[in-house]
DNA sequence: AAGGCGGGGGG
DNA sequence: CCCCCAGCCTT
């Protein structure tokens, strides 16, 4: 075994994270821990993980489920074509292998949403495969030992990364392996924080020697993101705002952002456009159907990864059509007390917590 | 090869 | 405010 996979697996077995996942060897929940860190930081997943698995406790029980039901465990999550993409994958892996997962990267990767790293965490975490994982972590790691300055989003570079990462894994206990080299980053080899005191790779590393840590990984400036305002409504069926009063609610298409999602209609202002023109016809364009826009609820500020919004969210009243699926999947007419049942993105279970303080 | 896709945490 | 993150899919 090579020095570096030798080092990590005795700082492994010294100490590490007791973590939900790694209690157990079902593939299927490496699996579901696998998409949920996708992009994902450990603590956000695991009360999704503890509460996914209570309620799909198997492959065949989120086969079984609706995607309404997966995408209201998956709420707040992010990312939501990870959610409809699993359970895809879960009802093939049900329907044309028995409930088995394969056990190959080559086999893994043709599921939805199992991409490279996932297939080789999967691979070498469930069936002890000797695949390689590259996640920032890990690219972090390998930019800082071999002190590597080159453009880290350069494909070439990313397959210069998954060579040098496939020959470093020990044939024996590559999942336990990869697991630490990924932990070695979170814990000790973090971004602005390196805590090279405490590395057990430090002597071996060469930005540690250069001094050049904070440099790796070399990535491109970002540029800066947009700002839009967004509008949405509450739109009373019988315009009189109260608890036990139907509005509209509608369902986001699922190829879009947050697709499948619910959330209150409504969309982008326009330039020279006011608010509540903008939303009268966003309402037009998307349902067919007219409004008539009331009082101001609340304002709320979000940053998404490429853009920012501010979404005003109006009462308004129902005057005239019947809602047509143009713009949306779909609609229902729903109370207060209904909304448990739908998964909203962030912003609009914002809207629902002022909503629910002016009405309750 | 490039761009789209959420949300939370930390400095 | 900024940056970062256990990536994948589509075009």
């Amino acid at each position: 075994m090579n020095e570096i996979a030798a080092k990590l697996l005795a700082w492994w077995d010294a100490d590490h994270a007791d973590l939900p996942w790694r209690r157990t060897r079902d593939p299927y929940a490496i699996w579901v821990a696998e998409v949920m860190l996708q992009q994902t930081q450990i603590s956000t997943v695991i009360p999704y993980f503890e509460r996914w698995m209570a309620r799909f406790p198997t492959v065949e029980a989120l086969a079984g489920a609706s995607l309404s039901e997966v995408l209201k465990m998956w709420e707040g999550l992010g990312y939501y074509s990870r959610a409809r993409h699993l359970h895809a994958a879960a009802q093939q892996v049900v329907a044309e292998r028995n409930g088995r997962l394969p056990t190959t990267v080559s086999e893994l990767m043709q599921l939805k949403g199992i991409g490279r790293y996932t297939a080789g965490a999967i691979a070498s975490i469930a069936f002890d495969q000797p695949a390689p994982v590259l996640d920032g972590n890990v690219i972090r790691v390998l930019t800082r030992l071999y002190d590597i300055d080159a453009d880290i989003t350069r494909s070439a570079i990313r397959r210069q990364l998954w060579q040098l990462a496939e020959s470093l894994v020990p044939a024996h206990r590559p999942g336990a392996y990869n697991q630490a080299l990924m932990e070695l980053g979170q814990v000790l080899c973090q971004p602005a924080r390196p805590l090279c005191a405490l590395c057990p790779l430090a002597e071996l590393c060469q930005a540690r020697q250069a001094g050049t840590q904070l440099e790796r990984p070399v990535r491109p400036p970002r540029r800066r993101t947009p700002h839009y305002d967004v509008v949405a409504g509450i739109i009373w069926q019988n315009g009189r705002p109260a608890a036990d009063a139907p509005f509209l609610i509608t369902q986001r298409p699922l190829d879009a952002l947050l697709g499948g999602l619910w959330e209150f209609p409504g969309g982008k202002q326009e330039p020279g456009e006011n608010l509540p023109d903008a939303l009268k016809r966003e309402i037009q364009e998307e349902l067919g159907i007219t409004i008539k826009i009331g009082r101001f609820l609340t304002s709320i500020k979000h940053a998404y990864t490429h853009f920012r919004i501010t979404l005003h969210a109006f009462h308004a009243t129902h005057i005239a059509g019947q809602p047509q699926h143009i713009g949306v999947a779909d609609h229902a007419w729903v109370t207060l007390n209904d909304l448990h049942q739908y998964p909203f993105a962030i912003t609009d279970r914002k809207i629902i917590a002022a909503l629910n303080q002016e009405l309750t």
